[in-house]
DNA sequence: TTGATTCAAGCAAACGTTTGATTTAATCCT
DNA sequence: AGGATTAAATCAAACGTTTGCTTGAATCAA
């Protein structure tokens, strides 16, 4: 009898069938979604047989997960600005540096961001809400780098909105990374065009914290007119 | 013989199972997407026989474009801040009034800029490009704000990203419509939410299009500090 | 040989769509 | 006015295809 392999099991142990059918996974799913994207479409482009799906992933759901969950490392994301002696600017441009580094890399983490996106609008997704607990520690670990910089006591709605918007800004890339080159060519391809933008996100965002502290009535100490920007 | 009536044929003269599909279909394909909704379940729901798809829309692509494209008004969004005369604090207020509407009416708004936000995603979708197109206008209109107020002679690479960001802050109330209520309950719900999301919004915008002009040595003349915010 | 992997073939179920008949309601002719 | 005519609308049933998944044999490496 032909059991589904164990999904921890380690990549390296099992042959590159295994590996290209994550891959054209990621590819398919991300480009056309869950439903759209058959089992033998899959196996087509993975070059394998169909049955191989349930043999490593159980089946086309458990494949789905695994495409899903097993490139995604949100540790790594959180170490860029989490960190409490970095000055409030140095701070946002980690965060923002999260965001922008598929950009940088090639076209497969660039779909790997995109099949994420695919599950923030499935409320009703295969992976009931995974998707919000990876997300919960990167909005706290901004809310607490807000509230330090802010100097304030403690987290009330208005900092909540404030959050999203400075993560809207970032998510925003990813969201209209087609229809953006639509409506504005050449704004997200070119050389340094991914510089370009970290400089434009962390100066926006930076305007928006700023103006929030003027409203408390608490102007920021740090990062003086005069600054790198 | 039966054949199907003309798609252009006035709604008044059919009966409510037209309206009733559509209705349907906006609700299904918002929630679950194109592909995960059968006909039978559109049918089902619309309390309609399923032949009555192929019989009003033609085939289930004509019902989802019709879905699409059927309660779009986008000129009805443009006046509201194309206005030369206006303020930029109002201009840009108008601007997220836009976005906010769907939010004020009921569900089936919401569910219908749901419905372009999954098509935003799909870069292969049903309506080729139709999206964009419909969107261009809005951004031209928000450069030529831009460019009014900072006093340019033209858009360069630096204004389409503020003007990116600034749409950008208004899709992501769309786009994190369920995930941010997950995050930080209680802020996208509740009274006063979206009249509260309008002034963080507007403050948000007008600190980077400030941020903009002092970084371009343009500082604005309107809007002194102690505006109306 | 033994266990792991790959394969072609086939299964039942669900899919989008079509069909021909039936119902409904307005229009016509006398 | 009132039976006959006609077109629009609705319906249950079935069409052929595609779906996800399984099967048992074939292949491979150890």
């Amino acid at each position: 009898m032909n059991l589904p392999a164990d999904p921890s099991r380690p990549l390296a142990e099992t042959g590159d069938a295994r590996a290209r059918l994550l891959q054209a996974a990621i590819r398919l799913f991300a480009h056309q979604g869950y439903a759209k994207t058959s089992t033998r479409e899959l196996a087509e482009v993975a070059q394998v047989n169909v049955a191989a799906i349930s043999y490593y992933f159980g089946d086309k759901p458990g494949l789905y997960r695994a495409a899903l969950l097993e490139p995604m490392d949100p540790t790594e994301d959180l170490a860029r600005f989490t960190d409490p002696s970095l000055p409030l600017e140095q701070a946002l441009a980690g965060f923002y540096a999260g965001f922008l580094e598929p950009l940088r890399q090639g076209e497969d983490a660039r779909l790997c961001t995109k099949l994420h996106l695919r599950e923030m609008l499935e409320s009703t997704g295969l992976i009931e809400n995974g998707l919000a607990r990876s997300i919960q520690p990167l909005h706290d670990a901004l809310l607490a780098l807000l509230v330090r910089h802010l100097g304030l006591e403690g987290v009330d709605d208005e900092l909540q909105r404030l959050a999203i918007c400075i993560e809207g800004l970032g998510v925003q890339l990813h969201v209209g990374l087609d229809i953006n080159e639509a409506i504005a060519p050449g704004v997200n391809t070119g050389p340094g065009a991914v510089d370009h933008w970290h400089g434009t996100l962390l100066r926006a965002a930076l305007a928006m914290v700023q103006a929030e502290a003027r409203r408390r009535g608490r102007p920021l100490p740090d990062t003086p007119p005069g600054s790198t920007l």
